[in-house]
DNA sequence: GTACAGATCGTCT
DNA sequence: GACGATCTGTACC
């Protein structure tokens, strides 16, 4: 079958990220994420994501300045930053705001429009389809994400193994925010995270506890 | 439904 | 050497 390039399957134009985080994070709700790999291609519809602050965020993999890890979240906007986390996890970020402001959107959680027996075949454990993406390194392992990406461009077109398309941004009046926990610093009180209200595949909040010492 | 422990390793202190 | 922008299975209500 031939898709049809039509003006909602073009990615967001890099402007688009050049702005606030907090201005860009609500709006990613509902675009489309392509991830185009050697074992086929997956589409995710946003659902959930959460902005990151490098400079007033005590919790952004940003504060402390750059690393060789973070480089990215310091260079222009509309890249993909990926890392790895708990030793098997991967998560992505959309690189926001102008170059040298480090900050940037989490992507939490979506619902696979698209190649879902590519996702299914990454995401075993998943009982549902609403659990092939529900939680950050769900998404990212459901799309074939890791540490390669790093750095890609999104906003580029069929070419890049990643794009974010313009889609339909998802109703205003569904778009819900809430703040973080456990999270001190200039911004504590801002609303971080934004989810489409009532989807099935948005993860279950839960507040951040800290992890109990091995013996 | 909620609560907890264990997995596992890159990154930073 | 400590811990993490997490997930999963098991236990229990």
């Amino acid at each position: 079958m031939v898709m049809i390039e039509t003006p909602d399957r073009m990615p967001l134009p890099r402007a688009f990220f050049d702005r606030p985080v907090l201005e860009v994070a609500p709006e990613l709700l509902g675009r489309v994420l392509v991830a185009r790999t050697p074992a086929g291609t997956v589409e995710l519809l946003l659902t959930e994501v959460e902005a990151y602050d490098g400079e007033t965020d005590p919790g952004s993999h940003a504060f402390r300045g750059p690393t060789a890890r973070n480089a990215v979240m310091f260079g222009p906007p509309g890249h993909a930053y990926v890392y790895f986390t708990y030793g098997m996890w991967h998560c992505m970020n959309v690189v926001c705001g102008p170059e040298g402001r480090a900050s940037g959107v989490l992507l939490r959680a979506g619902r696979v429009t698209r190649g879902e027996e590519t996702a299914r075949k990454r995401r075993v454990s998943a009982r549902k389809d609403t659990e092939l993406a529900k939680g950050p390194a769900r998404l990212a392992t459901a799309l074939g994400i890791d540490r390669t990406l790093d750095g890609v461009d999104l906003c580029s077109g069929p070419q890049s193994p990643l794009s974010l398309l313009a889609g339909a941004p998802a109703s205003a009046d569904l778009v819900r925010s809430g703040p973080r926990t456990g999270v001190g610093g200039g911004g504590a009180h801002q609303p971080w995270r934004f989810w489409v209200d009532g989807d099935p595949t948005v993860s279950p909040y839960r507040a951040h506890a800290p992890r109990k010492r091995r013996s």
